[in-house]
DNA sequence: AAAATAACAGAACAGATGTTCTTGTGGGGT
DNA sequence: ACCCCACAAGAACATCTGTTCTGTTATTTT
C-alpha cells in the first residue's frame, strides 16, 4: 500500500518501540525472537519481514548475520550530552577570546562543560565562557556563571549577543538593536537599567548568547 | 595468583577495553568470538574463563545463555542526563509548589528538563521551577529562567535558598544568613542590593538552589 | 621436586538466532 | 471473477554463539 519512506505501520511502530524499550532495559538489542515474544507476533519471519522494511525506511540499521545486530539511529543520540569547550573567561575590560580551530578540539582542551542537547538545539560552533567579576550584573549574570555562546558575527535585532566595545575595551552581554538612526542600542537584560548607545564601528559582535548556567552550593 | 576483587589482569583489562570499544563502534556488545578475534586470543574458552572472572570482580555483567549478553556497568552511566520534573512556577506572591510524592514521578509529569549529572552531583530530591515575572531581578534571575532546587527544610548560613515569606506572601531566592541577633538576613545575589531582614517564624525554607539555567534565542 | 592451582587450548555440543522457503490470507484494482 | 500485491504463518536451515568437557601448559605453593 504505502511505501512513503516515512510512515510506519502500526506493527512497525510497535516493533521500534519494543526495540528501544528492550534496549533501555537490557543495554543490548533484542533478538528476532525477543521481538516476536515482546510484540505478540507469531513468527520470526514476520519480524524479519518488517525489519527489512524498517531498514529500508531508515528507522533502524542492521548488521547481517549478526545476532542482535540491530541499531537504533536514535539511541546513539540518546547520549544526550555534549562537551562544550570553555575557552576562556569573560569580564569587562578583557577581550572575548575568539574560538579558533586550534582550541576547538574538545579532547585537547581540559576545560569543558557538559550540557544537554536540547540547549544546543543543533547549533554549530557553540562554546562557553566563564564570567569573571561582577561587571555584568546588569545583564543578570554573576561571577562564576557559565555563558554558552554560538560563534556568529551578526545577530538579529533583539537577540542577546556578546559584544566587544572597542574604544571602551569592554566585553559585555546585551540585547542588540540596530536603531533607525543607525546607532546601535545595547539593552541590558535587566529592563530597569538604561541602555548603552554606540556607533556600529565601535561594536564587534562576538557571538550569540544561547544560555546562561549558574551553579551553586 | 591474585583474586583481589579489584585488580584486573592485563588480559582482562584488554578484554574490557575491547568490549567498550566494540560497543562504542557498533552499538551492541561483542560475542565471545568477537572478543577472541579482537584481543588476539586463541579460544572461546579463554574468553569465557576470563569473562567469568570479570563478572565475579564486578567489571561486567552477563546474561546467561543470551548471545552478546554482556553489560558494561560504566556504559549505562554514560547516559549522563537526568530528567528533572518542572513542578511549577515561582513568582513573588505565589507559594512555591511543594514537591509531593504524587507529582514526583517523572513519567506522569509532562514537564521535565534534562540536565547533566554533574549539575545534580548525586543529590536527591531535586526539582525545577520556572520563574514567572521579573520580581527576582535582584537575585539575577529573569523571567523564564529555570531554577533547580533541592528539597530541604534547613540550609547552612550563606547558602542560596528558596524561601517563602509568610506575611508578605512572597517567594524569592536569597542568600540565607542567621544573624547573631536571631534575625534572618536574606541577601540578594546582587551584592549592591540591600538585604531583607525577617524573623525566623516568618521564613519558610523550601529548598536549596543548586543551579539556574537561562535559555535564549 | 611434587603437588596444587591458575590459565590456556582445542574440540564439541546444545541452544540461540538470522535467514529463507513455501504456503496462506485478505484486500484493491481491473 | 481474476490477478497482483502487501503481509503473515510455519517450518526448516545454516550459522552463530554461549557453554562445557578434556587435556595441556605455566605459575605458585608446599
Amino acid at each position: 500500500m504505502q511505501l512513503k519512506t516515512k510512515e510506519l505501520s502500526n506493527k512497525q511502530q510497535r516493533i521500534v518501540e519494543f526495540i528501544r524499550d528492550f534496549w533501555l532495559e537490557n543495554n543490548f538489542p533484542p533478538s528476532v525472537r525477543d521481538i516476536v515474544a515482546g510484540c505478540g507476533l507469531s513468527s520470526t519471519s514476520v519480524v524479519d519481514y518488517n525489519l527489512k522494511i524498517l531498514e529500508k525506511k531508515g528507522a533502524i540499521r542492521r548488521h547481517r548475520e549478526v545476532s542482535r545486530g540491530i541499531e537504533l539511529p536514535s539511541l546513539p543520540d540518546l547520549s544526550n550530552c555534549l562537551n562544550i569547550p570553555v575557552i576562556g573567561q569573560i569580564a569587562a575590560g578583557k577581550p572575548i577570546p575568539v574560538p579558533d580551530n586550534d582550541t576547538w578540539d574538545v579532547t585537547s582542551n581540559a576545560d569543558t562543560i557538559e550540557v544537554t542537547r536540547d540547549i544546543i538545539r543543533g547549533r554549530e560552533g557553540v562554546y562557553a565562557l566563564k564570567v569573571k567579576g561582577n561587571s555584568m550584573i546588569e545583564d543578570l549574570i554573576n561571577d562564576g556563571d557559565i555563558v554558552l555562546l554560538q560563534s556568529v558575527s551578526f545577530v538579529e535585532n533583539g537577540e542577546t549577543a556578546a559584544v566587544w566595545l572597542k574604544s571602551e575595551k569592554e566585553a559585555t552581554l546585551k540585547k542588540f538593536f540596530l536603531e533607525p538612526s543607525g546607532k546601535i542600542r545595547l539593552q541590558p537584560a535587566n529592563s530597569r537599567m538604561q541602555p548603552i548607545y554606540a556607533s556600529p564601528d565601535n561594536v564587534e559582535v562576538q557571538g550569540r548568547v544561547i544560555a546562561v548556567i549558574r551553579r551553586m552550593g
